[in-house]
RNA sequence: GUGAGCGUAGCUCAACCUGGUUAGAGCACUAGAUUGUGGAUCUAGGGGUUGCGGGUUCAAUUCCCGUCGCUCACCCCA
């Protein structure tokens, strides 16, 4: 039954049930990036139009089709955010964050905007966890973002997901490679399929990817490395480091090119299993250009962004339930014969334990023990504290294990460094 | 933006092709068997303008058209 109002097309509401893998899959990104020394940075949502245009590319599909634009009260030109780097380099330059030090390493997580037509793995709203590091070139630095991704992706769960790296030159040689790619496949171009020429015309480098069969053979044989000594000696690079340094060795995907115009050199993505035809986990790469485009100085930046959702749902096609996670911390709590003193003891104790760091769920209305068992049960949580009245009497709790059947009293005192032992 | 498929109870679906009295089932929910020890079983109960609008017909959940919504795919991207 349709209700009177609904979310706009595109855009979900996240209810209890599916929001605890968010949030242990966003508590899992803070503690490892921060641990990578990264610190977070939250811009607003809406930008002014011209940032996006301007970074992203005039011609760019994002810009030029899928962008939430409007004109807010006084006329002003302003979108929503459809990507995270824009902002973030916006907020650098306006905020002189360079001056203060040299090289800057952020990450940030939040809700992104593109009006495309939903799909398997595509809302019109939907997030993105990523860093940005900005100030560094070189391949140490191009290596120390791919390995983060890498090792986050697997510090999450994920398995069966595969890597990919390619390099697109820096923007001296983009002008000659685009030539030299346009020369190639006009001369084969009774090979190619309609799209094909279609691309070969509006942006040649989007023929690498191409799915067809047929034109793979053509694309195999293209002369895409036609760029710079220089670029050409930095890709080697890169994919050292990352063998050497990181134990990575990416799968070369010669007809990996990213949409956004802003990339120059190296760029990435990792695809992942269970996804449908979106089966980009996480994407990015380096961008040299852009802070200058934004009317900064030359600033070298490179960085990665994964998509939240398509990773939650990767992360059960690898076989891992994030919610299981949750739920095996979770603490149900049991009150018995609700008097006061009672529900006043078990507000205690929920505030007590949420502070510690587990979940809690609970029943207030006055119940009987066997009821709230079954829905313990139903929750599919493993661990009830029972609070009735000979134990809140004593000081104590009773903590019952529904998996194993047994059930040892705990000294309210004690609870918590207990439970710290235990789960 | 283009194409295809689908809209029936809170959820998953049946009945639609071959139109015909009160649109069914499972799960969930409520109460009880069962006042402090769970997953089971049984009994009873509440719940629907069949997405919306129009057409064909004596009669539409069923056939047709439109519309809105959802889903998948293309394009493109996370």
């Amino acid at each position: 039954m349709s209700a009177k109002y609904q979310v706009l097309k595109g855009m979900v509401d996240l209810l209890p049930g599916e929001i605890e893998k968010w949030q242990w899959l966003e508590e899992k990104a803070r503690v490892f990036l921060e641990a990578g020394g990264y610190k977070e940075i939250r811009t607003p949502i809406v930008e002014p139009l011209e940032l996006f245009s301007r970074s992203l590319g005039e011609g760019s599909d994002i810009v030029h089709k899928e962008m939430y634009a409007f004109e807010d009260r006084g006329g002003r030109k302003i979108a929503l955010r459809p990507e995270m780097t824009a902002s973030v380099a916006r907020a650098v330059l306006e905020n002189h964050l360079l001056k203060k030090s040299k090289s800057l390493r952020l990450y940030y997580l939040g809700p992104m905007f593109r009006a495309e037509r939903p799909q398997a793995g595509r809302r019109r709203q939907f997030h993105q966890i990523g860093i940005e590091l900005v100030n560094e070139s070189g391949p140490a630095a191009d290596g120390e973002v791919i390995s983060l991704l890498w090792r986050f992706l697997h510090y999450a769960g994920l398995d069966g997901a595969t890597l990919k790296l390619n390099h697109l030159g820096c923007s001296k040689d983009r002008p000659a490679l685009v030539t030299s790619l346009k020369n190639y496949f006009s001369g084969e171009k009774a090979k190619l399929c309609a799209e094909c020429h279609y691309r070969l015309e509006k942006n040649v480098l989007r023929i690498f990817d191409c799915k067809n069969e047929g034109c793979q053979p053509v694309i195999q044989k293209a002369p895409w490395e036609d760029f710079c000594s220089h670029c050409r000696k930095n890709f080697d690079e890169v994919k050292t480091v990352l063998k050497t340094e990181h134990g990575i060795t990416p799968q070369i995907e010669r007809r990996l090119v990213r949409g956004l115009d802003y990339y120059t050199g190296s760029v990435f993505e990792v695809t992942g299993p269970g996804l449908g035809a979106q089966d980009a986990v996480a994407g990015g790469g380096r961008y040299d250009s852009l802070y200058e485009s934004l009317g900064g100085e030359s600033v070298p930046a490179t960085g990665f962004s994964i998509g939240l959702e398509r990773l939650l749902t990767a992360l059960e096609g690898s076989g891992r339930d994030p919610l299981k996670a949750v739920q095996a911390r979770t603490l149900y709590i049991a009150s018995l014969a609700v008097n006061v003193q009672i529900r006043n003891f078990c507000r205690e104790l929920i505030l007590n334990l949420r502070e510690a760091g587990f979940p809690v769920e609970t029943h207030l209305q006055e119940t009987s023990l066997s009821e709230h068992l079954k829905r313990a049960n139903r929750l599919g949580l493993r661990h009830v504290l029972i609070a009735g009245e000979s134990e809140v009497q004593k000081g104590k709790l009773a903590l019952k294990d529904l998996e194993k059947h047994t059930q040892q009293e705990i000294d309210r005192a004690q609870l918590v460094s207990t439970l710290k032992a235990l789960l």
